[in-house]
DNA sequence: CGTTATTTTGACCCATGTCAATACGGGTGG
DNA sequence: CCACCCGTATTGACATGGGTCAAAATAACG
């Protein structure tokens, strides 16, 4: 176990390898140490300097912050494959702590910033993952802000489902590695009222326990029924729309 | 009126100015059509395919989402000054309405994109610019999905106080264009809260109306109080932290 | 097995939402 | 200039989703 390489997809048969021109940010990270982190540790925090970017190789991370009166909002997960400090050019936005044990690569800021600037193949990619990013924040501020208890813990389910889930017998089953408590902080709800819709859905018959974080949803379009809109990016809907404005100069 | 060069700090004392190399992002709009916007008027739509970037020139901006359930949700508000779409690579995030007046200035997609990614000075204010962003909606994401109607009333008049605010006599004038149901909308509550918040805030002597739209905040140490958190971006505190983590290869 | 952390359930409460009634203000036409 | 109107804002009375507090049940771990 931890062997070192990423195991990217890099199409030479032979690598000599002494640094090959990188074709996607993750190769950035091969051949490079990897760094294990256990259960409740972090990998970096809140406001210190962003030296790294991070590639989660396995594992999975609670991304959160502690606001000044004690509580803890969770802005999100990182899963295997993901990269974090994208958009902390100076200090990280948040701490990243390991939910399970993590193997994480990483790469200096300064030396994946050189790199990525001056590669023409990879800037655009980065940008994508920014813009990505930053269309998850957005979906995500929407959820916390207007959704109900339940319309947020099915679009949770979803999302969780999408990201994690193995689809076998046409019920997708899901692995849930964090616990309640990290659902809770990360939907602004209380792992009281997370603990109750979970339990509604168990008696509704929409989702059943296998353990306690492993479940497996039945009745996706219930689901999906109840997270409503947060399902497809593409948003809503284009209503008549009288073309405006008037061009002056 | 309607002066087509949107006035940029270029220090050449002459402007032969035939496309001279631009040193600031706003660069790229000097000398070209602005457009007009009236009141409640869209400059792009949700999910229409975005073509331009576009920085207002004059005046204030709604910018939102409509959920399939109907309601609005503005997820921010553009003054004089900023730029739009630059991060919606492919379709506009959110609809963006007129609050006021509003002049605007715009750069095909394509050429903005091109300008940029060619120019070593342009690059990394675009990425700020993006960072930025992002850290924006985070900050708001916090907002929405744990202060309370109070805190988040008082963060409001705080950023807008830092936006829009003059200082004089030491009381804040704050001119706020848009209407209390805008307000609601973005801060995720809903007009009558936003009312009764600051008809207590009238009460308490904490700020006071000049006109239904403008109002002065006296103890800005009060609402700052109030506020908590969401003043100073850089989040919290650093507790005691034990470096964590073997590196194991 | 005993001990402790986590989850689940129940009883109750409160901040905000909802519904409804006024009040205000700004524009228009007489 | 005034009277009226309509969109917006304010205030009040009441309902409720989800928070809080407390206790029981279950799982995790030596």
């Amino acid at each position: 176990m931890l062997s070192s390489s990423v195991s990217t997809d890099r199409s030479l048969p032979f690598s000599l390898d002494l640094r090959p021109r990188p074709e996607t940010l993750r190769d950035l990270f091969t051949d490079r140490p990897t760094q294990a982190i256990g259960i409740g540790k972090a990998a970096f925090w809140e406001g210190d300097t962003a030296s790294h970017v991070t590639l989660v190789i396995e594992g999975c991370l609670r991304l959160y912050r502690i606001l000044p009166d004690g509580q803890r909002v969770i802005v999100g997960f990182a899963f295997k494959g993901e990269m974090l400090g994208l958009s902390s050019p100076h200090v990280y936005a948040y701490t990243a702590e390991a939910v399970t044990p993590v193997r994480l690569g990483r790469v200096a800021m300064s030396r994946f910033r050189e790199i990525v600037d001056g590669s023409t193949v990879l800037r655009p990619q980065f940008l994508d993952l920014l813009c990505e990013e930053m269309r998850e924040a957005r979906r995500h501020m929407i959820l916390v802000a207007r959704l109900s208890a339940d319309e947020r813990i099915a679009s949770f389910l979803l999302s969780a489902a999408r990201r994690l889930g193995t689809d076998r017998d046409d019920r997708v089953v899901v692995d849930l590695p964090m616990q309640r408590l990290d659902i809770a902080d990360h939907l602004g709800l209380t792992i009281e009222t997370v603990c109750r819709v979970l339990s509604r859905h168990k008696r509704a018959g929409t989702i059943e326990f296998l353990e306690r974080n492993k479940l497996v949803l039945r009745k996706m379009s219930t689901i999906r029924e109840l997270a409503g809109w947060s399902d497809d990016d593409a948003g809503c809907y284009s209503p008549s729309r009288s073309r405006t404005a008037d061009v002056v100069h």
